[in-house]
DNA sequence: TTGTAGGCGTTATCAC
DNA sequence: GTGATAACGCCTACAA
C-alpha cells in the first residue's frame, strides 16, 4: 500500500504538505493540494489510521459494553451510541461482558493500550483495579448507562427507573387491581431494586402493598418470564394482575397465562417496562412503559464525547423521560 | 502512562528484553523475567497496542457488518463470531451498515488504515471500488455470511435457504393445506430469493402450486408481516395457511390475524424461518425451521481467523444445517 | 541470553 | 506556504 511518502514523491512536496493538505486543507495552496489530490488518486493512498492514532496518542474509537446482545433493550442503546458515533467520526467497538469483570477488564486494557478512548458501559460491575490503573490519577473516560452506584461520580445517563414502575403500578392499581403479583429482576441491579421500589411505591400511593409472597425472582429473560409464572400459579395464592420489570419477562407471563389457559387481560392483566419492539405486537398487545432506549445510547455518546473535551466540565448526569403506553394486556378485574 | 522504556529502566534491562519477557516468555532468563515482572507491576505498565500494531502490521481486530443490529438472527451471530473472537484474543468491532454502501465503506477505510484486519459481512453489498482497493491484487479480507454472490471466490457459511424453505413448505403442505399464502421478503437480497425458491420447491414436490395472488412481500420486519397479512385479509381470497419468509413476519402475521379475530391455528396456520428466541415463546408458540445462527457467527470468524494465516488455503464454504420445530401454530386444516 | 538500532507511517514543531 | 525532522511506543533482525 502506498504510505504518505509515495504520496509526497509522486506529488513533488514533502510529507509535511501531504499530511497538512490532508488535515488542514486551509493551509495549503490550491495548486499544490491539487497535485497532491491527484497522486492521492492515483496511488489509491489510505492513510494509517494506527500511525495516525499512535501520533495523535488518541483511537477515536469507544467501547460500548453491554451484558448480553440478546436484548432489544441493548439494540436499541447500541444504535443510540451508533448515531452519535458516526456523526462525530468515531468508532464504536462492541464488548460483550456476560457481567464477568474478567471480560470487562480486557476492554480496560485497550483503553490502557490506546486502542479506544473510553468506555461506555450499560452494565454495574465494579470498575475493578484495573479500571483505575488505567485512568491513573484523571477521571475514568467511562459513561454510565442505566447502572449506577451511588456516590460514584461518574457521567451518567439514565431513565428514572422508580417513577416508571410507579406508574406502571398506579395503571394496574387504578384499575381496581388488589391482589397483585410481581416478576422481579435479580436485585444485584440497580436498575431491578429501583423498579422494584416503585413499584411498591405506586402502589402504596394507592393504599395498597405487594403481598411478599406473590413477588418471584427472575433473571429479566423470557424464559425466566414463563418460569415465574409457572411458580406464581402453583403457589396457589390468586392475583388479578402482574407487575413486571421487564417487558421480556412480562412476555413469557402472556405466554405462560396462555398455556394454563388463563385468558389475558380477562383473568390476569399482564404490565411491562421498557416497550421493546415485540410489545407492541404480543397477543395480546403488552401495556407497558416505554422507555427512551435510543436516546439514552445518544445521550450516552455525546456525554463520552465532552468529557473527552473536558473531564470536569462534562454534565454528570441526565435523565431522560418514559411513559406509560395503555395496550392490550390490562383491564379492570372480572368479577 | 508507562512505557517500554520505564520498565527497561527500572528493571535494569534493555527494552528488547522487556518486549521479548512479553511476547515470547521463553527466551528470557527467569530471574530477568521476574526483575521485569515487577517493574511492569510497580509501574502498572500496560503495553501500547497501538505502537504494537503498527509495528507488527497487524490490528488483531475485525469488523462485523450488519444490515441493523434490531434482529435476532444478527445478535446470536454476533454472539458467535464473539465467542470465536474472544478466545483467539480478537476483537470484534460492530458495524451497522443499514445496508448502505456509504456506511460499509467506511469501514473498508479502517481496514485500509489497518485497524482492522477484515471483515465478516452479514449483509449482501456488492463490494465497491474501495474495497476492491484495499485489497489492492491479494483477495478481500472478506468473510460472508448467509448472503452471497453467485460467481464470487469469496470464503463463505451459510445454510442452505433453499431447502429450509422447502421443509417449511412440505410441512405445511403434507399437513394438507391447499390454499397457501406467502409472505417473502425484499427479493434484492439472495437469502429471499432462496427462501422463495424453496417454498414453491417444496410446494411443488407435493404438487401444488404457490398462488401468484397470494403472495406479499415485505421487508423481514413485524411491522411489515402485520401489514402484509392485513393486505392478503383485505384481498379476499381464501387461505388456510402463511409460509413466512422468517419468524419475525410470521409473528406479525399471528398478532395480525388476532387482531381480525382468526385463530391460529384452527383457522389459519402460519410458520416461520429463522428459530428465534421469542418463537418459542408467543401464542401460540410458532412452528418455525431453525437455524444455527450463533455456529454461522462462529464458524464465520473461523473463516476469518484462517484466511489471515493462509488466503488462498482458506476453505471457501461452510453450510451449516437446519431443523424444522414443530409448535402450535400449525395444523391441519380445519374443515 | 541480551543489547543495538532501524523502522512501522503519521503528525507537529520548528525553521525558512 | 512549505520543508526537515523529531517524536509516538513497540518489535525484530542482527550482533554480541
Amino acid at each position: 500500500m502506498a504510505n504518505i511518502k509515495d504520496i509526497a514523491a509522486m506529488a513533488g512536496v514533502s510529507i509535511a504538505t501531504v499530511s497538512r493538505a490532508l488535515r488542514q486543507p486551509g493551509l495549503v495552496k490550491d495548486k499544490t493540494a491539487a497535485k497532491i489530490e491527484e497522486a492521492i488518486r492515483e496511488l489509491d493512498y489510505k492513510p494509517n489510521l494506527v500511525a495516525a492514532s499512535l501520533r495523535r496518542q488518541k483511537a477515536d474509537a469507544v467501547i460500548i459494553a453491554v451484558p448480553s446482545i440478546h436484548n432489544p433493550f441493548t439494540s436499541s442503546f447500541v444504535e443510540g451510541v451508533e448515531n452519535v458515533a458516526r456523526e462525530n467520526g468515531t468508532k464504536v467497538l462492541l464488548a460483550i461482558t456476560e457481567s464477568r469483570s474478567d471480560l470487562l477488564d480486557r476492554h480496560y486494557e485497550m483503553i490502557a493500550g490506546k486502542q479506544a478512548d473510553g468506555m461506555i458501559l450499560l452494565d454495574l460491575i465494579e470498575p475493578s483495579d484495573l479500571a483505575r490503573k488505567v485512568a491513573g490519577a484523571s477521571p475514568l473516560p467511562i459513561v454510565l448507562a442505566c447502572e449506577y452506584q451511588d456516590g460514584k461520580d461518574q457521567p451518567r445517563v439514565r431513565v428514572n427507573d422508580v417513577d416508571a414502575a410507579a406508574d406502571a403500578a398506579a395503571h394496574i392499581a387504578g384499575l381496581g387491581h388488589t391482589r397483585i403479583a410481581c416478576l422481579s429482576g435479580p436485585s444485584v441491579q440497580r436498575m431491578s431494586r429501583d423498579r422494584q421500589r416503585g413499584f411498591r411505591l405506586g402502589l402504596r400511593r394507592a393504599g395498597l402493598e405487594l403481598a411478599e409472597d406473590l413477588i418471584v425472582a427472575g433473571d429479566y429473560s423470557l424464559q425466566s418470564g414463563v418460569e415465574s409464572t409457572f411458580a406464581l400459579l402453583d403457589r396457589g395464592h390468586p392475583f388479578t394482575a402482574i407487575l413486571c420489570e421487564n417487558d421480556e419477562m412480562a412476555l413469557g407471563a402472556i405466554h405462560a397465562l396462555a398455556v394454563r389457559g388463563l385468558r389475558v387481560p380477562q383473568d390476569v392483566s399482564v404490565i411491562g417496562i421498557d416497550n421493546m419492539r415485540f410489545a407492541a405486537f404480543s397477543n395480546p398487545a403488552l401495556t407497558t412503559v416505554s422507555l427512551p432506549t435510543t436516546a439514552i445510547g445518544e445521550q450516552a455518546m455525546r456525554l463520552m464525547l465532552d468529557f473527552a473535551i473536558d473531564a470536569d466540565g462534562a454534565c454528570r448526569e441526565i435523565i431522560l423521560p418514559h411513559q406509560l403506553i395503555k395496550r392490550e394486556s390490562t383491564c379492570p378485574p372480572q368479577a
